[in-house]
RNA sequence: GGCCCCUUGGUCAAGCGGUUAAGACACCACCCUUUCACGGUGGUAACACGGGUUCGAGUCCCGUAGGGGUCACCA
């Protein structure tokens, strides 16, 4: 009776029981195999790679099995929550291909029936639950200040005792009714907690569907279930809320790991029955000797929109962290090419459970493959969509000449082996400058320390005279052996490979002059198309600019 | 410190008691090629360590070491 009484002093406010909602929230219906995946980011502003890896996976998995994806707001932090943040997250994901089927706007409105699902919103939920664990005699309120938990804390780790609010330190746990009504009526803060069942003597099975069987200490602690500002901290929340929404899967960072057994037992207490659990290893970066998590202080690949500003295609980047996930995934896509991602099944029981360093070289090979897959027209549409965003400048030239831009992007493009040399859209300016005259750099040219003054100087005199721009590609290159002869060089590679010491080089030494005089670079797509694009003149140009500067 | 997780080449990783220990990225060499690429072929390179169990261990068990995570009225 002193329960019903005690819980009625905590929360009257609560209007409804749990069975209300129980009734408003009625299991899904699904098909047998479906999984309900979230994400729940708090609205903190900042996007992990992370977070992007295991919003992927639980998307994948919803749709791969029929299953609904969502997104909660997890804001029960009012410290830590940035302007805003929640209004953007929406946005920030669908910036990445991760698109939800349920879940909170942008707008500030809820899609689907099980909202709403921003945690502030359901401060109502929370409290009838937490009045129930109430009269059940399964919490209690607790009015320790924030000293004297530090206090406790202190004793605990002088006695070397574990540390938390427990058997006798648990001091408002057994109170009497009159000292907590006291309490109560001088308006004393206080938190709701969990009246533990748990020993860490005593241990609990769990499973974990990408690390197996587990068995771990119970939790002894009685955790916090209701914060003194009146909402709950996560593991009461994500009970409820998982519960409510129907959740299937909790498929989350490992972080969470030790925090699992405390979970399960909310669950039990409130008489839920728990969904599968999937912990996910964080993303790693090695910094000389040590693997540590990625840190969004030290390193720049660890915000989300590190990867839109350097303009990786998502496709690409989709690919690298499925890799992650599922390895074999690059096999199944090298065997289809073609094939829609979305094809490829994840199975979570291969997933890697260390954790795995973001290799930003490996990720830079895989979108050069997205790169190449797509059309000249695709690669000017995106490259326009993302300087438009991130490179004013390089905007405006892609609009000026369109025809010439795609052209640019189409050498070595269109064909059954394209050039595969873009890995992300900031690439591409840095790539090509030399194909735009208010991005070439004349004082980037630098020839390889081989080739002589005088060799580098007959070559830019003479060659322009025996270039001609309706050559075929053939033709056009037989010029260039023909001057390589009258310098000294070998007509045929082959010719200098057996007689090395007979000619200054080969036919392709002077390709590379020309080469370097118009681009500054030894790499480059097809030479032949670089200057037909560029124009006789505008070779000639560079060719006598490059002259004085060395002159 | 307690508890928990992890450990196969430089990196991502296959492997579920018997394999010449896959494959991919990176690197190197060669080949192809009229240049640069692309592509092809080949190569260097790994089971953290120590004990068991077993005819046999990367695979199972126990330790050790190293790395990571977590111990809030943060998520």
């Amino acid at each position: 009776m002193d329960n019903v009484k005690l819980a009625e002093m905590l929360f009257s406010d609560v209007k409804n029981a749990p069975e209300y909602y129980e009734k408003m929230y009625p299991p899904r219906s699904l098909g047998p195999s479906a999984e309900v995946t979230r994400i729940a980011p708090s609205p903190t502003g900042f996007l992990h790679i992370g977070n992007i890896n295991t919003a992927l996976a639980n998307m994948r998995i919803a749709s791969q099995t029929g299953g609904v994806f969502y997104l909660r707001i997890e804001d029960t932090d009012q410290k830590r929550e940035v302007e805003n943040a929640s209004f953007d997250l929406p946005y920030n994901f669908s910036k990445f291909g991760i698109v939800f089927d349920e879940g909170y706007c942008s707008d500030g409105s809820n899609k689907g029936n099980y909202g709403p699902y921003k945690q502030s919103d359901r401060r109502e939920m929370y409290r009838a639950y937490a009045k129930w664990m109430v009269e059940q005699g399964k919490a209690y309120p607790c009015f320790c200040t924030s000293q004297e938990l530090e206090g406790m804390r202190a004793e605990q780790e002088k006695r070397k005792a574990l540390i938390g609010y427990w058997g006798r330190y648990a001091k408002w746990r057994d109170a009497p009714m009159d000292k907590i009504t006291e309490k109560l009526n001088k308006g004393m803060p206080w938190v709701l907690r969990l009246k533990s069942l748990g020993s860490v003597e005593r241990r609990i099975k769990t499973y974990d569907v990408i690390r197996g069987e587990r068995d771990v200490p119970e939790n002894q602690n009685d955790v916090v279930l209701i914060k003194s500002d009146g909402l709950p901290p996560y593991s009461f929340a994500h009970a409820i809320d998982d519960h409510l929404m129907r959740t299937t899967l909790v498929l989350r960072a490992d972080e969470w790991l030790p925090s699992m057994a405390e979970h399960l037992q909310i669950f039990e207490a409130l008489g839920f029955v728990p969904p599968k659990y999937a912990h996910i290893s964080p993303l790693l970066k090695i910094e000389g000797e040590i693997k540590r998590k990625l840190s969004k202080r030290k390193d720049p690949e660890a915000r989300a929109d590190f990867f839109l500003e350097q303009g990786y295609p998502m496709e690409g980047v989709h690919d690298y962290l499925l890799n992650i996930i599922n390895s074999d995934y690059e096999d199944w896509r090298a065997k289809n090419p073609k094939t829609d991602t979305n094809e490829f099944k994840i199975d979570l029981s291969k997933t890697s459970a260390g954790g795995a360093m973001f290799d930003m070289v490996k990720l830079s090979d895989v979108c050069k493959n997205t790169v190449a897959s797509f059309t000249a027209s695709q690669v000017y549409e995106k490259a326009l969509e993302w300087a438009k965003n991130y490179n004013l400048e390089f905007a405006e030239i892609l609009k000026t000449d369109k025809a010439y831009a795609t052209a640019v992007f189409n050498i070595d493009r269109e064909k059954e082996r394209p050039h595969k040399d873009i890995a992300c859209w900031a690439d591409i300016s840095r790539l090509f400058s030399y194909m735009f005259n208010a991005l070439h750099d004349y004082n980037a040219i630098v020839f390889p320390a081989q080739y002589s003054k005088g060799d580098i100087r007959a070559v830019l005199e003479r060659y322009p005279a025996i270039y001609h721009a309706d050559d075929d590609q053939q033709t056009w290159f037989g010029r260039i052996k023909d001057l390589a002869f009258e310098l000294g060089f070998a007509r045929e590679v082959k010719e200098f490979k057996q007689n090395p010491s007979g000619y200054k080089g080969h036919c392709g030494d002077i390709s590379t002059i020309i080469r370097v005089a118009l681009t500054g670079s030894t790499q480059t797509p097809d030479l032949y198309q670089i200057i037909k694009l560029l124009g006789k003149e505008e070779m000639r140009k560079r060719f006598d600019k490059v002259l004085s500067l060395r002159a």
